[in-house]
DNA sequence: GTCTATAAACTGATAGAC
DNA sequence: GTCTATCAGTTTATAGAC
């Protein structure tokens, strides 16, 4: 097994690392090619149009949430929490990765239609599953902070989204301190 | 006064407007030369290439930053914070505009290099300033918190920044919450 | 000094070769 | 089914008109 190339794999892998480090509208058919060693049209008969490629990588981001949100359902509050930062710590190793959902945001305006409702699915989705974490944990005493559980979740998302775009200018440590904070927060 | 067309300047801001919509990647000379009713060669003569306008775009911001901060210079350090935020509330305001340098960070493999380092310079600027503001907070006991004040202005920071940007996928109250959220966080 | 006509390179996309 | 040759439109940039 895993002996055939499988181009369309390999496309979307390649788009994802560029998505991540260049924003959607910083690469093209071209630079995916160039990567794989083929020519960029090579590249359209696996994803026709930008925007295919571009609702395909959403599509595949938000499986792999979801798969993850589902095998972590047993874990304690403070194991989601702690599981789900290091999905960004992560992000953050494999060279200065931004999160997914804060590239499409920040250049929402210049992406298609199709891909902001995605984009806009995709938040939704891991604001409310953070949420429940949040919430179920203050119950649990396993957190401890005031105010809407709702409004803690957009804090979280919000900063470790915010920070690994900060560590480009501020360097590494930035998304440290901004988990070491924020658990701080969290009485944690 | 003001009689002058001041091409230049009409272009920094239909420039500004995009790279906090669009992201810098996301527009092109032809899409401000259209706003002003001219040609795109017309937007030449004034910024020879993107990497200028991108600059001067940033040197733009920071010199604004600058005055403000002169400008707040007399406040308590709950005013400074106050004003800080108000300056995130009027871009979202302004249509959902983005910041600046989230926006920059955001896409920074694939802004030039110039680009890079001066957008580094504008982002550790506000981190030093808000860092006094937030240590000098603490010491007056306008605020309340643990930890590093420089950890503390990363999660300010990048908290702003995300939410700004987390606007477009959940709605504009999702900026209000995150506010909420961090004065609770600073007890104020 | 200010802008337009024009070119060279790139980007997204189609038609057709293997 | 998979990929290459090729095209039309866009984007950045230059040379030259007013």
């Amino acid at each position: 097994m895993s002996a055939k190339p499988d181009t369309r794999e390999e496309i979307l892998k390649t788009a994802s690392n560029m998505l991540q480090l260049r924003g959607f509208n910083g690469f093209s058919y071209g630079h995916i090619a160039e990567v794989l060693g083929v020519k960029a049209a090579a590249v359209h008969y696996h994803f026709p149009s930008k925007t295919d490629l571009g609702l395909a990588l959403i599509a595949r981001y938000r499986e792999r949430y979801g798969r993850w949100m589902k095998d972590a359902q047993g874990l304690s509050a403070r194991e989601r929490l702690e599981g789900y930062i290091t999905i960004y710590s992560r992000f953050l190793q494999e060279g200065a990765k931004a999160c997914p959902a804060g590239v499409l945001q920040a250049e929402y305006q210049a992406i298609p239609e199709e891909m902001q409702r995605e984009t806009r699915r995709m938040v939704q989705e891991i604001h409310r599953w953070l949420t429940d974490v949040l919430e179920d944990g203050r119950r649990k005493s396993e957190f401890a902070f005031n105010g809407d559980g709702s409004d803690k979740a957009t804090v979280v998302m919000a900063t470790l989204q915010g920070a690994l775009q900060g560590a480009r200018a501020l360097g590494k440590e930035c998304f440290q301190a901004a988990v070491r904070q924020l658990k701080k927060d969290l009485g944690v």
